[in-house]
DNA sequence: GTCCAGGATGGGC
DNA sequence: GCCCATCATGGA
C-alpha cells in the first residue's frame, strides 16, 4: 500500500495497485464509482445479450446497456451499477458512503459473476478447430461464462429448473423470491436479493407449495436450506475438495442428480470440466447446430465433451447461448 | 388434446 | 447395474 496517496476519506486499490484520482469520483449525485479491469477478449455486450434472455428476472435489471442489481456483501448489502468503461473496463457505480473494504468485496463479486479471472485464450484456440465451437466463437465472442456465485441460489435455481420449461422456472425463481427474499427500494423500484438459507431452513412443505413448486421440490430446496443452515453444506468447503469429489457431495444432496451436481459445479464453483451431458438444452443446441435430424444422445454427448477437455463448461456455455440468438 | 421442457427418485428386475 | 412410472405445470 505504500505509494498510496489518501485522497478524502476513501482509498482505493485494485490488483494493479492503486487508483487513480481519476477512477474515483465521489460525488453525492451519483455516489462512488470504481472500474474495473476486464481483459482484452471480454465484451460486456455479449454478457448483456446473456443476461437479457428472460424478462422475468428478478435479480437484476438490464436497462440501456446498464445492470442495476443488489448485492449482499458481508457487512452490508449495496446496489451496484455495471456498464462498459471507454476501454478494457467496467465502470461500477457504488452509493456514495461506500467503503473500501466493501468496494473490494463488490470487485471480487463483479469479477466472479462475469469469470473475468480467467484466461480465455486456450479455450479459443481450442474453439476456432473445433466444427462444433467454431461457429459459436464467430457468434459470441466476448462472452463469458456468467456464474452464481451464491450456492443456495445456484442449487435452488437448478432444482426449480428441473424437467420444466425455462420461462416457467423463472416464475417459479421470482414467485419464491418475492416471497423470502430481500427486497430495497431505489430510484423508484424494488430490487431483490435471493432468500437466506437460515429463512428457508424453517419453512414448511406447504409454504412453497403455495409458490407453484411441487412437493418433490419443495422438499429438496428445504433440505438443502438445512443443510447449509446447519454448517454442513458449503460453498467453502465444496472449493476446498477435487472436482470430482465435489460433485460426488453435491449428489449426495437430495434433489440432487447428476445434471444438478454438474450445472452447480460449472456456474458456481466454476469448474470448468463440468458438463451436463443429459441437459435437454445441450441436446437440442448441439443438434441445432450440427444440423442433426435427432438430437444426441448423452453417450454421443459425452464423447463430444471428450474433444473439449477442460474447457467443457465454457463449450456448454455457448452452446446454450446459441439457443437463443444474439439480440437481447 | 398431445407433447415437451436446462431431471430426480424409488421401485422392480 | 438398467428401465420405468411418477411428479406436476406451462407453453407450443
Amino acid at each position: 500500500m505504500a505509494g498510496c496517496r489518501p485522497t478524502d476519506a476513501l482509498v482505493l486499490f485494485t490488483e494493479g495497485g492503486c487508483l487513480s484520482a481519476a477512477n474515483v469520483k465521489n460525488d453525492n449525485g451519483h455516489g462512488t464509482e470504481v472500474r474495473i479491469k476486464t481483459p482484452g477478449d471480454f465484451r460486456l455486450s455479449e454478457t448483456l445479450g446473456y443476461l437479457w434472455r428472460s424478462p422475468t428476472e428478478i435479480l437484476y435489471r438490464v436497462n440501456d446497456g446498464e445492470i442495476v442489481r443488489y448485492i449482499p456483501l458481508s457487512r452490508r448489502k449495496i446496489w451496484v451499477k455495471v456498464s462498459a468503461g471507454d476501454s478494457d473496463a467496467l465502470v461500477v457505480r457504488l452509493p456514495a458512503d461506500v467503503r473500501r473494504v466493501d468496494i473490494e468485496e463488490v470487485k471480487r463479486f463483479l469479477r466472479e459473476w462475469f469469470d473475468l479471472s480467467r484466461d480465455l485464450a486456450p479455450f479459443y484456440r481450442l474453439a476456432e478447430s473445433d466444427e462444433v465451437l467454431a461457429p459459436l466463437l464467430a457468434q459470441f465472442y466476448g462472452l463469458r461464462l456468467v456464474r452464481v456465485p451464491d450456492l443456495f441460489e445456484a442449487l435452488c435455481w437448478a432444482v426449480m429448473g428441473q424437467q420444466i420449461n425455462l420461462e416457467f422456472a423463472y416464475t417459479l425463481k421470482r414467485q419464491f423470491v418475492q416471497a423470502y427474499g430481500q427486497g430495497s427500494m431505489f430510484e423508484g423500484q424494488t430490487h431483490w436479493m435471493f432468500p437466506d438459507p437460515s429463512r428457508i431452513a424453517r419453512l414448511q412443505i406447504p409454504d412453497l407449495r403455495r409458490l407453484q413448486l411441487t412437493q418433490r421440490k419443495s422438499e429438496y430446496i428445504i433440505g438443502i436450506a438445512q443443510a447449509m443452515d446447519s454448517g454442513q453444506l458449503s460453498k467453502a468447503q465444496l472449493l476446498t475438495l477435487e472436482d470430482g469429489e465435489a460433485r460426488q457431495q453435491l449428489r449426495q444432496i437430495r434433489g440432487v442428480g447428476d445434471w444438478t451436481a454438474n450445472y452447480v459445479a460449472m456456474r458456481c464453483l466454476g469448474h470448468m470440466s463440468a458438463f451436463p451431458a443429459g441437459d435437454v438444452g445441450l441436446q437440442n443446441a448441439v443438434r441445432q447446430v450440427r444440423g442433426m435430424a435427432r438430437k444426441p444422445t448423452p453417450a454421443e454427448l459425452l464423447e463430444l465433451g471428450r474433444q473439449w477437455g477442460d474447457w467443457k463448461a465454457y463449450a456448454t456455455f455457448y452452446l446454450w447461448r446459441s439457443l437463443r440468438g444474439t439480440s437481447p
